[in-house]
DNA sequence: CGCGTTACAGTTAGCTGTAACGCGGTGCCCTAAT
């Protein structure tokens, strides 16, 4: 028997098993066919990088092999609301016992549950996996799958916001990487990339399923003065038909814009993150229950919505990234009915987003931390340093993921910090890190420049987003304004030394990925410096295809 | 980065123009006071 007939005969024997768990324990007569596929690979031993829209069965995936495989399920999840929701609808389930360890109960008590085989299940943040202590009694629970939630945050979350983000590849190995299964709704191929480089997967399975929405339609109205584009808004936004969401930019806005509606007779709410639990809870269950209709929020909502007939998702400003918009876009029309996506554009909105990209980290604290580091020879308790620098604690483990991969520092098994780098000085170090840092902020500027690139096109907006995230759409799509507009440049051009996904090098900027091609110019990825879109004209003595030997 | 507010100089008693200043998002966690 060869191999493949071998693996064919093993898969199919895998998959009545993962078909009979899924409807014994959950009730599921049936598996989709990139479902399927996630959870055969993570049988076998594999893991598994899957991007798949919300409501596309994510959870499913790690919840059904975890019924076959001996051990617990560690999940890793963002927000404390998203883990309660997923106990609870674990708990529905005869599968096995579901358990959120956070700040909101007792820590000890939780791992007790799955020390003991009362609960399959364990949810946890980042932030609780930093803790040696948790991660170590989790590994003496002998975990058989591992499943990162929300994977993007990863990348999007993980440089500063929650550094513990960046951790958890360490994390994975220290658990004695089982299977590990990293899920997201959204994923450029550089994100995916960082994904599977920061949490350690190895040789990972890639699904990637349904980038494409086609019952949203895309559109984008440019203004000049802010009054006349929240005017307009307002206007869209009184008069549609069915639930809505508007994104804003500030927390302030979010009170105006639905003060301003409210005005105009619907039952809208403010939602953002500086409000108290009980009225965020509040407002996201009456979107869901339908007596609000229209939520204008900053981007704190949305992660966990399920409501499926979102008519229409407008945004007062552009967010940092087609990521993000994409991300925030997707939750209209789960339900496959008609949508709409509208962005209300002014270019000087954008300046917003450069400046919470800013945040550059500080030369001094980073040499200070390797300082300190390598004078204490062997290792320095962390709890120590944060307090000696007078750094918040999440500042500490930014700096020191700077400064680790920057070759500078190791963090051991027990938290301590380890100068390892003996051909390095503090000094360069420090340097070194600053570098990586700067590399990582003209990235995330590159990100907000092709923000202003979807927002400005004459071509094919949907073609724009899909081959922002790597799936080449040589059509256009006729549902957003730009193809009503019959505008010429809407064909891709085909053939050339610069198709879609070619590979590139260029003189200062080194090896890129094509990601769009217009009649006159093309955007390209660079690992280095993010996406830079080059006129053709210009590119012939710098940019050439990369040699294949 | 861009916006709104405030301070103040300059010119002359109520205003104008400019400059300086502050503000803006996402959530874990833990501790202490009720």
């Amino acid at each position: 028997m060869g191999l493949r007939t071998a693996l064919r005969a093993r898969f199919g024997r895998q998959g009545r098993r993962l078909r009979a768990a899924a409807k014994q324990r959950f009730g599921w007569h049936k598996l989709r066919p990139g479902q399927q596929e996630a959870m055969e690979h993570l049988l076998a031993g594999r893991d598994v990088l899957l991007v798949m829209p919300t409501g596309g069965g994510k959870s499913a995936v790690y919840q059904v092999p975890a019924q076959l495989l001996d051990g617990p399920t560690i999940v890793v999840s963002p927000l404390i609301a998203l883990q309660r929701d997923q106990v609870m609808g674990l708990r529905k389930a005869d599968a096995g016992g579901a358990v959120a360890v956070n700040s909101t109960s007792s820590v000890a008590a939780g791992l007790e549950q799955v020390t003991a085989g009362e609960a399959e299940f364990v949810f946890l943040s980042p932030e609780q996996l930093a803790k040696t202590d948790v991660v170590e009694r989790l590994a003496k629970a002998g975990p058989s799958l591992i499943a990162i939630d929300e994977a993007h945050c990863v990348s999007s979350w993980g440089h500063d916001f929650r550094p513990d983000y960046q951790r958890l590849g360490k994390v994975i190995k220290r658990l004695g990487h089982p299977p590990v299964v990293a899920m997201t709704a959204t994923a450029a191929p550089n994100v995916r990339e960082e994904i599977v480089r920061s949490l350690g997967l190895t040789d990972p399975v890639e699904i990637v399923r349904g980038f494409d929405r086609p019952n949203i339609s895309l559109e984008v109205r440019r203004f000049v003065r802010e009054e006349d584009k929240s005017q307009a808004l307002i206007e869209y936004a009184a008069t549609a038909g069915g639930l809505g969401l508007v994104y804003v930019a500030t927390r302030k806005e979010t009170e105006e814009y639905a003060a301003a509606l409210a005005g105009r007779g619907r039952r809208a709410g403010a939602y953002h993150g500086g409000l108290r639990t009980s009225e965020r809870t509040r407002v996201q269950e009456l979107f869901t229950a339908g007596e609000v209709d229209t939520v204008v929020a900053t981007s704190a909502f949305g992660m966990g919505i399920d409501r499926p007939d979102v008519r229409y998702v407008l945004h007062a400003a552009p967010p940092e990234s087609p990521d993000a918009y994409y991300q925030e876009i997707g939750r209209a029309g789960r339900d496959g009915a008609p949508a709409e996506a509208v962005l209300f554009y002014r270019q000087e909105d954008l300046g917003l987003r450069r400046f919470f990209v800013g945040g550059r980290a500080d030369g001094e604290a980073l040499l200070r931390v390797a300082t300190l580091a390598r004078e204490h020879a062997g290792t320095v308790p962390a709890g120590e340093l944060a307090a000696l620098l007078k750094v918040r604690p999440s500042y500490l483990t930014r700096l020191v993921n700077l400064l680790e991969q920057a070759g500078a520092l190791t963090v051991t098994d027990t938290g301590d910090l380890r100068y390892t780098a003996r051909k390095m000085t503090p000094e360069q170090a420090a340097a070194r890190a600053v570098e990586l840092d700067e590399a990582r902020h003209r990235v995330d500027d590159s990100r907000i420049d092709m923000m202003r690139g979807y927002a400005e096109t004459r071509g094919c907006r949907r073609r724009f987003l899909l081959e922002y995230f790597g799936e080449p759409y040589p059509g256009t799509c006729g549902s957003c304004d730009t193809c009503g507009d019959g505008e010429p440049s809407r064909t891709a051009p085909t053939g050339g030394p610069y198709v879609v996904q070619a590979k590139v090098t260029h003189k200062m900027w080194g090896e890129g990925t094509v990601m769009s091609r217009e009649p006159d110019r093309i955007t390209v990825l660079f690992d280095s410096v993010g996406y830079k879109t080059l006129s053709l004209g210009a590119v012939e003595d710098v940019l050439r295809p990369a040699s294949s030997s």
